[in-house]
DNA sequence: ACATATACTGTAATTATATACAGTAAAATT
DNA sequence: AATTTTACTGTATATAATTACAGTATATGT
């Protein structure tokens, strides 16, 4: 977004704000008008201008074919995490979300299987929306990797080192030492339910 | 939503798949084609149907100019409620909401106060999706009214009675008796938690 | 200096789209 | 039993919209 100029920007803003109040994009003679151009193709070049700087997309020969780019990438859902494979992979995304109900930025949602984290009410099937992140406060929720395996835990660091620690007390607390392969993928941030 | 026809519901939703795939309404073309129409004008009529019950909008002579009624209006989200109040009186409303993550139709959301429900993992400041509703089902989580309060309960019936269970421990069930002035509000139906 | 990008006006053609009108037929309502 | 609603096909047309082409002028990058 940081090389568009100042007029590419206008045409950008009208767009958004057209998706916004109007619930759908606007024709080439809608911008011009908003903008005060006097040819209809003063829009259809600042367009072409915008699809080649990445910002839009054009969806040829149909009227107002065009989508932002921004909104084309939602929010991955990661249902089952394949042994082994980066968490985001393509086999990984089970749908994609396309709106964020959460106050915060979220790089993806985890849909959590089983309930080691119920007592911190995050239940089986619920949607866990989650920041990537490399490291963690002690005492947040996150999401690691142990070995091949993706689990949802909270976060303990003390003098005697990280443990990861299930809200449930049947489940026992892993301490991570270094014969494991041991990795923070993100924080949760939020969570959806979508099954009372 | 409840008298629309089975044709109409399949209309509906290709216009609500369209601008979520798309980014954009379908014209009456793209409905038909889709729908394996062989006249736009069914899908013309069916638009003008829809438009009459009030669940879509038409922009006269736009292209692609059809809302959905439920995107226009948002959902409110309901912060406290004032003694005596409509839940849904203008005062009461926190914000509104413009995207709904749940699977289900929702006609609000209500900020969860306390932790009555804390062992259905709905924690306090959680938020909880709302399907307007008279009545409810036994077992099922109800936003209710007791005299001048609103709480979120679970909805107990049986040769006794009616009763609403909190689930936590510490508190303990409300019989509903003639003495009381009760009503259910809605039913529950998600939620969605901003701050874990 | 030269090419390319920006920022337009103006014209025009083809195609996309909305929408009315004329029917037919079955189902639901009154 | 009569009327209205639903659910279409088929035709037609005015207008909405995309998009190419021809210009002009200034600014920016190489």
């Amino acid at each position: 977004m940081l090389n568009l100029t100042a007029q590419q920007i206008k045409v950008f803003d009208v767009i958004k704000e057209s998706l916004q109040s109007n619930g759908y994009p606007p024709t080439r003679a809608e911008i011009a008008k908003i903008l005060d151009f006097k040819s209809v193709n003063a829009a259809e070049s600042h367009i072409k201008a915008l699809v080649k700087k990445g910002v839009i997309q054009k969806v040829p020969g149909s009227s107002r074919g065009i989508k932002l780019v921004e909104e084309i990438s939602g929010i991955p859902l990661i249902g089952s995490v394949a042994a082994g494979s980066p968490i985001m992979a393509f086999e990984n995304v089970e749908k994609t979300i396309h709106s964020n109900p959460l106050n915060k930025s979220v790089d993806f949602f985890l849909r959590v299987q089983g309930e080691s984290m119920i007592d911190a009410g995050i239940f089986d099937n619920d949607l866990v929306g989650v920041r990537k992140t490399r490291s963690a406060e002690n005492g947040e929720i996150v999401v690691a990797r142990l070995d091949d395996e993706v689990t949802l835990k909270r976060f303990k660091k003390d003098s005697s080192g990280i443990k990861l620690v299930a809200e449930n007390s049947s489940f026992s607390d892993i301490a991570v030492d270094e014969s494991l392969d041991f990795s923070i993928e993100g924080r949760a941030v939020g969570i959806i339910r979508e099954n009372l």
